[in-house]
DNA sequence: CTTGACTCTGTAGTAGACTACAGGATATAG
DNA sequence: CTATATCCTGTAGTCTACTACAGAGTCAAG
């Protein structure tokens, strides 16, 4: 089976050979097995999580969000129950970025497509489109004492 | 017209009060007018634009990129041209996260609704999902030949 | 006018995610 | 066998995006 060095699998993830080893220590990715010299030994499949966490960085996945995904793909076998309720929640969480990223399109299509120039701003509303949107629940204070002016 | 202080608008926003005098300060949002002993008092707009902050940042914006998308919304009256073709590069960005997050999706489905358990790992792949989209294009050494049978 | 909650500026500290060496070992072409 | 390109560990530095004070001023209620 063939296996590559770091430097190759940077190469073709994309990453850099600290930024591999930097996933791997934190867990991101399994240690590979080593040469005789100790040199990492990857295999492909290595590549493939590593790709995996570089798009969903992209996305806007934390290390630690991106870990969890990926123990759902390594546990995918195992403990249905507890494997399914994390999935679901990453599912629920994904739709509300998937429609908060398609709210901002439409706007984005308005701006290019549309807003001839004699519009007075308050009709071009790249800010509308994801003003109210409800994509992150915070840290709830809202149930303070509204001092509702 | 009502305005309010930097407390209530952090509050409608779900943003830190420090949090909002840095967007400020880092050119996010314009500074507001000022009451006359100093208090930054904030209209409709200002929670509009920071609600936009918050959700982007919830999709894997940066600041910078934020920035750069307050100012399309800004300028959207004005220089059509060179807003419309930053519009245009922000539409294609968004669009394959749109489509990298269904493939994420269509896999966390497989996941939660399939996978019975007795499918042996490699039929269940989260990591497969975006393994190989081309989200961002980096310093580019690719042309790699799939060996996947 | 006093009080207490709130805000101001400015500086400094933190967490997450890299990124850059230093100093030394290893692999491989010739 | 000898370059030299690449790899190793370990530590430290950087950048982004906050977050936390300190010390002082402001606002609204009573």
């Amino acid at each position: 089976m063939k296996t590559m060095t770091i430097g190759q699998v940077a190469r073709h993830t994309g990453l850099g050979i600290e930024t591999v080893r930097y996933y791997e220590r934190e867990g991101l990715i399994p240690p590979p097995p080593r040469s005789a010299g100790g040199y990492r030994r990857y295999s492909a499949d290595s590549i493939r999580q590593l790709s995996f966490v570089r798009q969903a960085k992209a996305l806007g996945f934390s290390l630690a969000e991106i870990r969890e995904l990926l123990s759902l793909s390594a546990d995918s076998q195992a403990s249905s129950h507890a494997v399914k309720q994390l999935a679901e929640q990453r599912l629920a969480d994904i739709d509300s970025r998937i429609a908060a990223l398609e709210r901002m399109r439409a706007a984005l299509v308005h701006v290019t497509g549309q807003c001839p120039g004699d519009v007075p701003r308050a009709e071009c509303p790249i800010l509308a489109a994801l003003a109210d949107g409800p994509a992150a629940p915070l840290p709830d204070k809202a149930t303070q004492q509204t001092k509702t002016p």
